[in-house]
Formats: structure tokens, C-alpha cells, sequence
DNA sequence: AGAAATGTGTGCGAAAGTGAACATATTTCG
DNA sequence: CGAAATATGTTCACTTTCGCACACATTTCT
């Protein structure tokens, strides 16, 4: 990538406590099994959801049934906050990629809370702009790059997944037709970059998920 | 396209009055004429704007110097308010292509302001919000469509801009070059569907512009 | 006006991407 | 454990898109 290329801004330090004390009613805490579907595109949209553990995927489906995932979400992030901005409808579908606790937060609690408390607004603003960036990044990417270096740089942003840290662990199962949907490609491609990128060594099949090398780098500066 | 594609969302009710009157000092009115530049990829970003008067384009430029459109905003947007999310630098570019009366507001200010006034953060957060969708739709359209449907979309986004009304004008002089920045595609690519649209009547090379039939919806339903 | 800069219409070979098919792996589960 | 369901590696004909080239039109500037 380049200049806009950087890796996505998270709100981590968001606190869940703080959070929870101002909204008052209209919070619940959901449990969802694995593969669970938590809300589907098409249902009315009357609430927020925070992701206090576990992994969700955002997907949207094309008229003509294709199928694209807009992101993959997990502890500290929210969702369906389409719903504040008088979306009556959800325009995705949101599903539980592994056990997961979530915050169902009401619509109305959440317009009240975030009008009542300065502090949770001000990271609510935070966390907006943070997505806001990330899409940004996404979309410059489709708009640049070639699948390949599409692929890349999900993987490298995957890797980093949550942490800062060195050459980690890709979340263990994330499938080729997944990786294919978030870059706007088809599985048989994916598969076919993955294998080049593994006999080049940026890519490792290990054991415990795919280890990405941060060698990969090297594919997305030409 | 479908489920997703609607059409972007604006804060035009947004009252500059109000919002002049709860930033205190820390703001500016600037005009800039036709071609301007506002701020530069790589600038450091320590402001937001606002727009009073005119059209703004957003541009980024990748490492090997090609140039895509992150959109054209006008009377009503903000931009630049990656500043406020802790990003030092400008990922892109800003240039006016009008002559612009644009408000430029401190990013400490901008966020004492918006910590300060109830009224004012929400509307920014649904402002952001409707930011959100339309990166979001965007995204989608990139990972979804063909170069033809993406024109097809983009044209007819156009035609609305700003006005909710029946078949209007499109923004008088915007190049193909621009379009093909906007959609991802080659210019030549643009001028070959621009010509089959007109050719099938979805497109009228007018005298005040260019006239966008709303048959041209066809094109995006297959 | 006339030169220079921009924008547009078109064609075409090369490159990238698609979509479907089929043979293995691997995982899930009764 | 094995059958069924999923996931992956690979091939290949067919499309779409790119990149570039060049002629012509329009706008901008001196």
C-alpha cells in the first residue's frame, strides 16, 4: 500500500464498565454460540451491539445471492450502530464467528446515553471516526490494488489482529472463501496467491493457523 | 446493485448558526477559489472543515502515483476529520473544485466543542454515521459490480446530489478522468460506457450538462 | 486569434480475473 | 469409526479490464 495504507485503528482501551454505568435500562448481555446469526439482513434495526468477547463477521448479500464480508469484528468493537443513523432496516447480516458475549444495547438507550454522557460520546466519536479510517483504507485499497496485493494486506492486518506486536498467528480458520469475500475475489484465487506467497516463505501453514511473515510486506510495495 | 445501495445519506439540516455560536474561538472562514488546494497528502492535520459554500473533492494518491476519488463533497460536509481521531497526517488530499467558503475549525477546539455541546455532538455523530453508510456502500459496490454497474451507480448518485427530487443534472464538468478515479476503472473505460449509456437513451449529453434518465437504474438490476 | 493544455471517442493486444469443474484433504458428527 | 459435509489445490476456456496509442474536440491563456 502506501501512504493511506496503515494498520486499522481499534478502540481497545474502551471501558466497558464506564460504559455500562451510564446507559441504564435497554442493555442486555447476549450470549451467542458459534455460527450463530445475530441479526440478518432486512430485520429492523432497534439496536446497537458492543462485542464484549468473541469474534463476529459483517456480510452483505448482492441481489444476484453473491456474497461479500465487510469485516470481521471481535472484543471492544460495535456493531449495527447503522440503526442510530435512522436506518430502519439492517443493510448486513452480523454472525458469530465463535462463542461470543455480546452487549445488546436499545437504540433509544443508546441516543440517550450518548446525548447525557460527554465521556462515552467523546469515544462513541472515537470509535466512529476509527471505522471510518478503516473503510476509508479499504476502499483506497480496491480502488489501487490488484487482488494479490488485496490479499496481502488482509492477511498482514489479520495477523496484527488485536495485537502490535511481531509475525503472529492468523486467526485459526478463517476460510479461502472468506479471505475471498473480504477482497472482492474468488476462492480459487485466493488459494492459488496463498500457496505462491507460502513457496515464497511470507506464508507458513503451521500447526497452531497460518503464520504470516511480516515478508509479506515486500508483495505490497511492488 | 440492492439491499445496500441507497442513496449516500447527508446532514443538510446541519445549522452552521448553532454551530458557530458553540465553537469559541479556534475557527476560521477562508475562501478558496476554483482548483485550490486545501490541504495535501502528508500535511500535518491539525484542523476540520466545514463547508459553507461550494464543492470539495477528496483525492488520495498511492506509492506508484495513481490517483483515485474518495468523493466530492459539498455545502453541509466535513472533511478532514481524520484529525480528530489521533491521525497526525493528512492520508489524503483536499482541493476545491469551486470556488469554496469554507470553515475551518481547530481540531482542540472541535474537540472542546464537541464535549462540550449535547446538540452539536449528536448531530456530528450522525453525521459521521451517514459517512459510515456511504463508505460502506461503497465498499460494497467495489466488491460487488462490474466497472459498468460501479458508473451506472456513480452517475446516478450524482444526479441527486444534494436534491432528492426527480431526474436532474449532473454536476456540470466532472472529467471522465474523475469518474474513473471514483469507480477504479480507466478513463477509457468510462467514455465506452458513457457512450453505450447514451446510445440505450440512459444518458443525455445536454446542453446545461449531462441529464441522467433514471432508466439508467436498469443497468445495476442487470 | 492561435497555441497549448485538457478532455473525449475508439481500437487493440496483453494481462488479470472469473466461474465452473474435479480430485483430494480435513473436519464434523451420528 | 466411517459417511457426509467442508475446505483446499489446480486446471482451463471465457470475459473483463488494463494500458496505451492516436485523432479529434473543447477549453484556457496569452
Amino acid at each position: 500500500m502506501g501512504p493511506p495504507a496503515k494498520l486499522r485503528p481499534k478502540i481497545r482501551d474502551f471501558d466497558p464498565k464506564k460504559f455500562l454505568a451510564t446507559i441504564g435500562e435497554g442493555r442486555k448481555v447476549l450470549s451467542f454460540p458459534k455460527k450463530q446469526t445475530v441479526f440478518s439482513q432486512g430485520d429492523a434495526a432497534d439496536a446497537v451491539f458492543y462485542i464484549q468477547q468473541g469474534k463476529v463477521k459483517l456480510m452483505v448479500v448482492s441481489n444476484d445471492r453473491k456474497e461479500a464480508t465487510l469485516g470481521i469484528l471481535s472484543t471492544g468493537d460495535f456493531f449495527g450502530e447503522g440503526s442510530l443513523a435512522g436506518q430502519a432496516l439492517r443493510m448486513g447480516s452480523a454472525t458469530a464467528m465463535t462463542d461470543c458475549e455480546l452487549l445488546r444495547i436499545d437504540k433509544k438507550a443508546m441516543m440517550l446515553a450518548l446525548h447525557r454522557e460527554h465521556t462515552f460520546s467523546d469515544l462513541f466519536v472515537a470509535y466512529l471516526r476509527a471505522r471510518n479510517i478503516r473503510y476509508e483504507e479499504d476502499l483506497v485499497d480496491q480502488l489501487f490494488n490488484s487482488s494479490e496485493k488485496r490479499l496481502a494486506r488482509l492477511l498482514l492486518l489479520l495477523a496484527h489482529f488485536g495485537k502490535e506486536s511481531e509475525p503472529e498467528t492468523v486467526i485459526p480458520k478463517i476460510s479461502q472463501e472468506t479471505l475471498a469475500e473480504m477482497i472482492g475475489t474468488t476462492r480459487s484465487r485466493v488459494s492459488f496467491f496463498m500457496n505462491r506467497f507460502r513457496k515464497l516463505g511470507f506464508l507458513d501453514y503451521g500447526e497452531s493457523g497460518l503464520q504470516v511473515s511480516s515478508l509479506l510486506n515486500v508483495v505490497l510495495h511492488d
